[in-house]
RNA sequence: GGCGGUGUAGCUCAGCGGUAGAGCAGGGGAAUCAUAAUCCCUUGGUCGGUGGUUCAAAUCCGCCCACCGCUACCA
């Protein structure tokens, strides 16, 4: 039986259209579920809509519709560029679907009955326009009396009924998790982080609120709806079946990689694993943090213009190499400043002069010199087995890697081969022993594509219809593109088609 | 303010106790199979500053400077 590994984006709020930073996380995803189905995994890739909340209960009156109808259109937008990018997701999940209340609820009932939960009052300094709570500190006092919080929002102070998470209760056991499972916060220098503020002391969590509606019910007080986390972190085991043990994805629990944007690492990192463990179910084995996209150091915004669309870049210059861009250019976890200039270099160093060209003037040698056909690979000199053997060992340095979620890194490991394969064919010139050595110039080739599949078989996850294009260049039968697969050699002989360019080099119009 | 991190070639970064490295950019050369792509050689750094530990420090320690992150109930 294939192992398992479940892997989840966020869920989206739907409170704005999807932009770069969706789709980075979402690729990025993609590219890691992709992977471990390469790699022989039985792969759950989850993703969906973050749809309740009082911040969509006023866009949706706003909008003049009820929250349904609203969320209903939003949550589309976001299912539409799901499959506008090809993401490979198994399930997309929408927290306002049955199934989801339904295992809200679940775990609700259980942590109360675990006496996990209780009933108190939550009061502070409230500004609804930000949707929360702030500390008096935090206030600057108006002229005319009126305290402002610091995005200038008006506050009041209210008072409301609320129920409590015991969160103080699991500072200990927290931080025992950590100690004993050092993988599960990523990056390290996150993890530091997240371990100082457990250090500092946890408070009961406010866990439902009465001043909206648009949520899942608290069972049994019809009067409060859940806390918008509790809702949302909660479709990772919806996903899965929760509260149906028996449910047949119920085998993917615990989740292996929850993937988030480091604004919400703590919700992750810290709430996730409390509930978790005291509902005594069992934990996610890691959380990932990724950084942003910025534009030339700017925070995207809407008002200043400079949102960056994905569809549009997938538009101008191929989805793939999009994705390629997006997980080579800047190690992941890090920022990153988004140029066209960086993309287009990358596109035309990287994927057309390195790799592309390599496999075109590789094969159109074989066109040429061998009838179209594969020739065979009996013979290896030094020069064949240091490359083959740097390439074979790609396999396990692109995994180790991935485990880590180093895709730049992953990507620079494949390159340097790329690169070595480049210098060897310089070096051995087939196309000078075609007429010294023509049974040299044979090997050669073969080594050539021996290597150019490995590669593109490992690239695969991050350009998935370039290098299926390139797979067929090199003959590699359709059934033979596994990890697994490359232990098996290719069949002399067989007949390659016409070779054809994968990656053009992108020209920009002269203006 | 507290805790943590970063500062190395023009740019992006690796190295983290033993005579400064990669990619890109720049310069020179080779080749012409190939998407004028590729290959070879090469310029370039007092490794933020300053004290100290050591036979030896980019690498360990102290102080200083600059920048960044976290510092709970929007998501």
């Amino acid at each position: 039986m294939k192992p398992k590994y479940y892997i989840t984006t966020p869920i989206y709020y739907v409170n704005g259209a999807p932009h770069i930073g969706h789709a980075y996380t979402t690729i990025a995803c993609d590219v890691m579920a992709r992977f471990k189905r390469l790699d022989g995994y039985d792969v759950f890739f989850l993703t969906g809509t973050d749809e309740h909340g009082q911040k969509v209960e006023k866009a949706a009156g706003d909008a003049g519709m009820d929250p349904q109808s609203f969320t209903d259109g939003t949550s589309a937008l976001f299912r539409s560029l799901t499959e506008r990018l090809k993401i490979s997701n198994d399930d997309f999940i929408r927290t306002t679907e049955a199934r989801h209340k339904a295992s809200c609820q679940a775990l609700w009932q259980t942590l109360a009955a675990n006496n996990q939960i209780y009933l108190g009052g939550y009061e502070g300094w409230y500004a609804v326009r930000d949707e929360a709570f702030y500390d008096e500190g935090e206030l600057t006092t108006r002229p005319d009396g009126t305290k402002v919080a610091p995005s200038g929002a008006p506050v009041e102070w209210v008072v409301e009924p609320s129920y409590f998470f015991r969160l103080s209760e699991w500072g200990d056991k927290l931080l025992e998790f950590y100690e004993q499972n050092p993988d599960f916060i990523a990056p390290a220098s996150r993890r530091n982080e997240v371990i100082s503020f457990v250090k500092s002391g946890l408070r009961d969590l406010s866990v439902s609120r009465t001043s909206f509606t648009w949520g899942v019910k608290v069972p049994d007080d019809e009067a409060h709806v859940m806390y918008v986390w509790l809702d949302a972190l909660t479709n990772y085991i919806t996903a899965a079946g929760y509260p149906d043990a028996g449910a047949e994805r119920w085998g993917f629990w615990p989740a292996d990689l929850h993937v988030v944007g480091k604004d919400i690492l703590r919700f992750h990192a810290i709430y996730w694993p409390a509930f978790l463990m005291a509902a005594k179910l069992p934990t996610p084995k890691r959380v990932y943090a990724h950084g942003w996209w910025t534009a030339g150091g700017e925070k995207m915004s809407k008002s200043l213009g400079n949102v960056i669309d994905p569809q549009e870049l997938a538009d101008t210059f191929g989805l793939d190499s999009l994705r390629y861009f997006l997980l080579r250019e800047v190690p992941f976890g890090n920022d990153g400043t988004f140029s066209r200039k960086a993309l287009i270099s990358r596109l035309n160093t990287e994927l057309a002069n390195d790799l592309g060209n390599l496999a075109q003037r590789s094969l159109s040698l074989i066109a040429r010199n061998c009838d179209g056909r594969l020739p065979g690979d009996d013979l290896a000199t030094a020069e064949d087995a240091d490359l083959l053997g740097a390439a074979n060992a790609l396999v396990e340095g692109v995994r180790a890697r991935m485990e880590r979620q180093a895709f730049g890194d992953a990507l620079e490991e494949i390159w340097k081969v790329i690169r070595a394969a480049n210098a060897y064919i310089d070096h051995q010139a087939p196309w000078a022993l075609k007429k010294t050595d023509i049974n040299r110039m044979r090997c050669v080739l073969r080594v050539l594509v021996d290597v150019l599949r490995i590669v593109a078989t490992l690239l695969q996850p991050f350009m998935p219809d370039k290098m299926a294009a390139m797979l067929d260049q090199l003959g590699v039968p359709t059934t033979m593109r596994q990890i697994a697969d490359l232990e098996h050699r290719l069949a002399e002989g067989v007949a390659l088609p016409a070779p054809q360019g994968v990656f053009p080099r992108f020209v920009e119009d002269a203006e």
